[in-house]
DNA sequence: TCTTTGTTGATAATTATTATTATTTATTTT
DNA sequence: AAAATAAATAATAATAATTATCAACAAAGA
């Protein structure tokens, strides 16, 4: 699922971002995996072809597409930040053993606790977002989870 | 509210831990503050009183608490780790611009989201835990947020 | 074209954390 | 109680992740 150039490039310029080549790329290597990768492993990617493109720039932009909201940094037990270019609303299943990321989207849940703030006012404080962070393990590492 | 030492200790010891000074100290701090503190802010505190408590026995102590089931460790947008002592189970409000960490308990949210997952079942995965993250800003840092 | 500004790559520096090791303290054995 | 063993700590070194610096380059404006 190659996400056309043309669509990378009016999303930065959308974002007031210069289009360069090294933001198109770390863009598109975002866009195209849902492991919710960390910078190194961007950087990893893009260097096969890209051999180039320097850590330092990776990081720098991945902290610029933040800054302007194209996507989201995600924090984990280890030590690392991973990147999450999905930018809607979604949970998210930490697997404690695999270390994975997985997406969980679920419309009946986000109502739930859209409507429950409604009720339950927080004062002094402007809510932006909640995510609810699922933890555990799989229990055959090999296969997938699933979702019923 | 100083907790008595004598709690202290029964703690540490029904965890399985030897009862040492610094272990005593640094589950102390961590069950008088609610600010979710990190390993150096720790450190910071317990030097006064005790200077030659090292930074590494902090940070070996605390992942020691963590393995044991006493303090719950937990990360930030930011790079650090931080830890809590309070170990039922409740939900964290995150102030981006203070870096406040918050705690939030709310039964009835506990059971909305438990129901859910009655229903909902996640296979080949073995729940743990869920918790909800609600980030956004105080609208007046110097003031608390309030809960109604 | 000249000037200014933004971006990148190379590298150094910093921060948070973990590992190592000798020393200290506690516990068990004799 | 002294010796032997084990566990915990302090000091320090090492590592990993991330950020800062800065010169070179590219793009945009005057």
């Amino acid at each position: 699922m190659l996400k056309d150039l043309q669509y990378i490039k009016q999303t930065l310029a959308g974002h007031g971002l210069k289009v360069t080549h090294q933001r198109m790329v770390i863009y598109q290597v975002l866009q195209e995996t849902d492991t919710h990768p960390a910078a190194e492993g961007i950087y990893e990617k893009i260097k096969k072809k890209n051999p180039s493109i320097s850590l330092g720039t990776v990081y720098k932009t991945l902290e610029v597409f933040v800054e302007k909201g194209l996507i989201k940094k995600i924090n984990t037990s280890e030590g690392n930040m991973r990147y999450d270019a999905r930018m809607d609303i979604h949970n998210h299943i930490y697997c404690t053993n695999t270390k994975e990321i997985i997406d969980f989207k679920d419309d009946e849940l986000d109502m739930l606790v859209r409507d429950f703030f409604k009720r339950k006012k927080i004062g002094n404080f402007n809510l932006k977002e909640f995510r609810l962070h699922i933890s555990g393990e799989k229990i055959d590492p090999g296969k997938h989870i699933e979702i019923t």
